[in-house]
DNA sequence: GATGAATGAGTTTTCATTCAT
DNA sequence: CATGAATGAAAACTCATTCAT
């Protein structure tokens, strides 16, 4: 019952926050569209802040958690960087509301940024594991693997975000895409 | 005179979003910061949105010259490639600032979005031709040369806001950067 | 058992009021430190100030009670005048708690004015009877022994307040407060 | 011009408090009172709690400056005893409106509770001053003073608030208040 | 009797913007 | 051009009280 009502907050707010932004949202529309009382918000959620709060850590955690598991059968070389590559893609495909809002809200506080900073470095030494135990970059320094690390996360979050939150395109897409990365990579090379 | 004071307030503006954020900075910080009476924005900017839309626009604009014009020397390969990252990464050093700024305030407003889309978009134009032009993908559609160039501003956006933003280094970092983000590719290839 | 869940509630308002005041202390405290449902508040209760009332009144009652009944033995001169002070600051510092509550917090509403000020007033009667019984001021009006009534109770409640509650000393001071009230008086006129 | 407008909205605090209580009072009802906007207010002061703070401060230290000066012949015995209830008195007539207030709305917060007992405690220390100069108590030790000085002030306190703001009575009772109070003490001895 | 989730009217407070000087 | 006191609409948040279970 009471949970009832704190998703439709939720529901509400993530829905509002996504149409129209964090800031540009009142805990007032949220309540309307949630079909609460304003004091029920409160019941729930300690301010407006807390709120975002709560679903950025949700979902980021929702994120890192898909990404945190490698492919089911073994696999060698850039296999692994397909998977990756697909995975992530699907998963930011299904939390395009919340990469949007993230995206588009930017850091409502310092607690938030200090959230956001986390994720990206969590999503960072996952990535940077996946790429020890691929083997791919054999000579490289923790701190070189760690640039690899943050430059895929920022290549599929920026594609994601075009693709799927801007010009709307569907889950259809996730296989092309994560297609174009890798051999985009492969032809660099494949060039010299 | 007056330029001198409209600067003080873009000045000012710069150092506070950076330091707390659009929207946790009061016009009056600014102008207290700025050292000029609180009226005296007005004469300058029409709201504080002008302003951010104003330091945004001459930002963004910036990088896009910057990358707008392709290497002296005529080159080959990925030269190409290294080049256009390690322009990037140049312009984002100086202008990491603002790129901070975007990165953290993300959409102040509807008009602030579309500036803000427009600029990604004009990039990724930018970058198209360059891969056009280098011949690397000699019979992707357009489509997938523009998911290979958001993917590009991706990476190269999310490297420099860890390296230079977070983490705070200097410059001395671009080419080892530019040099991992480009062998990194390479060696992806020559593990098949 | 209802009656127990009262006592409860009571206890907690007490300490409350008394540690934070009545309007700083909010029904949700009272019942969490009562440990019992917010509703049931309200079955024992009309509301929060219904509460204030119904402590204040009893309180005030017990300790006009204690004053009203003059020294068991008959006794003469300023022997009432010590009794009589004596008794006072015992009923006070039994009642330190609502001395407090009552000091600290004011008048809460119309209500609870009336309340105080019908207490004053019985306060005044009370020792003004004693005031003539004891015909220590013979030629005086009415208005006068009003006065000189009014005037005993500040003296008591002060000492009482910053004695017993601000400064926390024990009844030990009891008797020594009273010869100081005492003698001081008479005191006063053997400079004469 | 600012000073103006700070000074209507004390005014029309002094006022409002006054007759329905710090807590009854709204900071939209003090505006209204004072004819400015609600912004104004918060021009001036940082809170409803700032401004009651600044007015109690202003007001206890009117009441301590007026009783710090002795009387200005040197006079003996209790003409001195006298002059300083007289004194009071009418420095309590003078300032009824914030003895009510004082009287009425308690301790509106901790910090209040400090100011006010420290008023209470530099009161009781000016006062134990005049009885040591006076020497009515030779033999009083340091704590025995004090006990006096604060039965002083509570007398005084009580009877002007009964005289002068439950009864509304004017400034022609100061004489024969203090006449009552002195001849009081003296009789009680007289019966001796 | 007892519960506690839900309410919503009521308050404080903020801050971008204006305009008379 | 420059000022800064004044504005007031708008927002977040509170909490005594109710009522269905």
């Amino acid at each position: 019952m009471g949970e009832d009502k704190k998703n439709n907050i939720v529901e509400a707010a993530l829905k509002l926050f996504e149409e129209q932004g964090y800031h540009q949202t009142k805990v007032s529309d949220i309540v309307r569209e949630a079909g609460v009382a304003q004091g029920t918000f409160y019941l729930y959620f300690q301010s407006k802040e807390d709120l975002f709060r709560s679903i950025a850590e949700a979902c980021l955690e929702e994120i890192s958690e898909a990404l945190k598991h490698g492919p089911h059968a073994p696999c060698q070389n850039n296999e692994v960087y397909y998977w990756m590559i697909q995975r992530s893609l699907t998963v930011y495909y299904h939390n395009r509301a919340i990469l949007s809002i993230m995206y588009r809200n930017g850091i409502a506080s310092q607690e938030i940024r200090d959230i956001s900073q986390a994720f990206y470095h969590e999503m960072m030494l996952i990535i940077k594991e996946h790429l020890k135990e691929w083997g791919g970059c054999p000579d490289y320094s923790e701190e070189q693997l760690e640039i690899a690390a943050y430059s895929k996360i920022g290549m599929v979050e920026m594609v994601a975000y075009q693709w799927f939150v801007v010009q709307g395109h569907g889950p259809e897409y996730i296989d092309s895409i994560a297609q174009v990365i890798v051999d985009m990579d492969s032809m660099e090379v494949s060039e010299e």
